[in-house]
DNA sequence: CATTTTATCTGACTTAAGTCAGGTAATTTG
DNA sequence: CAAATTACCTGACTTAAGTCAGATAAAATG
């Protein structure tokens, strides 16, 4: 009765909704209702359509209006008509109105920072809140492809690398492994993907071309938060699909027998074990898949 | 800044939020405002005191008195006056008040459900939850008495024998060990405490009188998702306390080795080592502290 | 026992939020 | 190009929620 799993979640929206609950009052002490900050929030994060505004919030088209024109009176926001579409209208925030977005943002952010410094283990914590919001959010969850270079690819690699130095018993040094060099990762020869979840990378994989119809798989990784969610299988199909726009016809990779879960998604999804195809001192499983 | 802690914790706080806005939603669907309805569930919650109402739903005196005279002409509730003190005034629900406080509980009941089919890996998810709301409702965690009879007890035991079965090499068998009997965890002889959070039991400690002012501290746990909260130093405190109203001046303890946090914790907290007290196979540590 | 305090209630108000029926101007469609 | 559609706006309305100043009756206090 007080430990089964549906009272167990009902423990969990109680607690979270308290401090949700205080959370959103960090909308209150500015002054302003919660529709007018809202609105002004998403303008902030980047909705500068009003009929995306309005969706996002899901707001009536008359109270939309108002809530417009209240924030323009008080000089935080401009509207103009789309430059396509005359009926349409824009909004976008003045420096008075960016200054407030930044208040509030400081707001959320101070209670994020007081949540954690009250709270020991925050690393364990942390984990949890990432797995619970991946699981909750798994419906938003989407494939990018983005920049190899870029921060959050960056950020998977880190954690990829980590998970091998945990993984493997003698460490990983991604030195003595044949590094990609991200150049090759790049369209027309590869791609790199990264799986998000709400602004943040739960997983990437990347594609380096070796030229003649070929190329290899790099780099897949998942998140331990988010693991169960079928989101490696959903990078390796995004990346055949990229490949198969490249014009790339087999795709090759090589792993290890520390990595079960990623050798038995290989199995079940049509690669094939090949001979080793590399001096690479890590991996000691080879595929291949022809497309 | 996409996977930095505050970004993290704003994540999930999205994450939650509409899902819990979602499951707010069960309070409506049936016709009746959401300040009604949160009054009703206060009361079928147990909350009977007007006064206790008003304070846990934090509502003014005067739109108190306005939601209960809905409920009441509704013939949901009905309301007289306390019979200690006649300017106080306490609900309960009529029998037609508990159908429709059923029925809520039902809507948030499935809500729940529907999450957790929903969600694959659903153990995980769960010791995510209970170990996030765990640290959010850290502040409300008690130390209550309670029957080793109970079913919270006996579940707080199955964990800890589960526990034990998971750390020792060998595994662990309670036939094999010397289960003390529950009679002897009652005052006036000893007690088992549990602590709760949110109606969760997370924790437990009994301590067996065995006669001549001497007690023996036995099953102490906490679960997994609640460590680090400073809740087995809560326990073994409130059992130091209850030992000193019993007149028990020394307390001993077996213990194995397979459990560093808890030798950490009574090296810490004044007990000393002494020479094994019984020929039990699992432990291999003995404490003692002299109250 | 007169005074003060407490618990609740009532009436008069305000604000926020939302709904709905037109209205206007731009754009799309047949 | 007339008719329909679309995007947004405006005015008139409703409901929910909350605030505040007394009113009332019971209980506590000196």
């Amino acid at each position: 009765m007080s430990n089964d799993p549906i009272s167990r979640i009902r423990r969990f929206n109680r607690a979270v909704t308290r401090e949700v609950g205080a959370l959103d009052n960090s909308f209150l002490g500015r002054g302003r209702p919660l529709g007018a900050a809202r609105v002004l929030n998403a303008i902030g994060h980047g909705h500068t359509d009003v009929a995306a505004i309005r969706d996002y919030l899901g707001l009536d088209s008359g109270l939309m209006s108002r809530l417009l024109r209240g924030l323009e009176e008080e000089g935080l926001i401009e509207t103009e008509p789309h430059s396509d579409d005359a009926r349409r209208r824009v909004a976008s925030l003045t420096e008075a109105g960016q200054r407030e977005f930044e208040a509030y943002e400081d707001l959320s952010n101070d209670r994020a920072s007081a949540l954690l410094a009250r709270s020991p283990h925050s690393d364990a914590l942390l984990l949890a809140m990432d797995l619970v919001a991946s699981a909750l959010g798994r419906d938003r969850i989407s494939v990018e492809e983005i920049d190899p270079r870029s921060e959050a690819a960056r950020f998977c690699l880190g954690e990829y690398y980590a998970e091998l130095g945990r993984r493997f018993e003698k460490g990983f040094d991604v030195a003595l492994s044949r590094d990609p060099d991200a150049a090759a990762m790049v369209r027309p020869r590869g791609v790199f993907l990264v799986a998000m979840s709400d602004g943040l990378a739960i997983g990437c994989v990347g594609m380096k071309g070796t030229g003649g119809g070929m190329a290899e798989i790099k780099r897949l990784w998942v998140a331990s938060s988010a693991r169960g969610l079928g989101i490696a299988r959903r990078l390796m199909a995004a990346a055949e699909t990229a490949a198969r726009e490249l014009s790339i016809t087999t795709l090759r990779l090589d792993t290890n027998s520390a990595l079960p879960e990623a050798l038995q998604l290989y199995r079940k999804s049509g690669w094939v074990e090949i001979d080793r195809f590399n001096d690479d001192p890590y991996p000691d499983h080879f595929f291949e898949k022809h497309l």
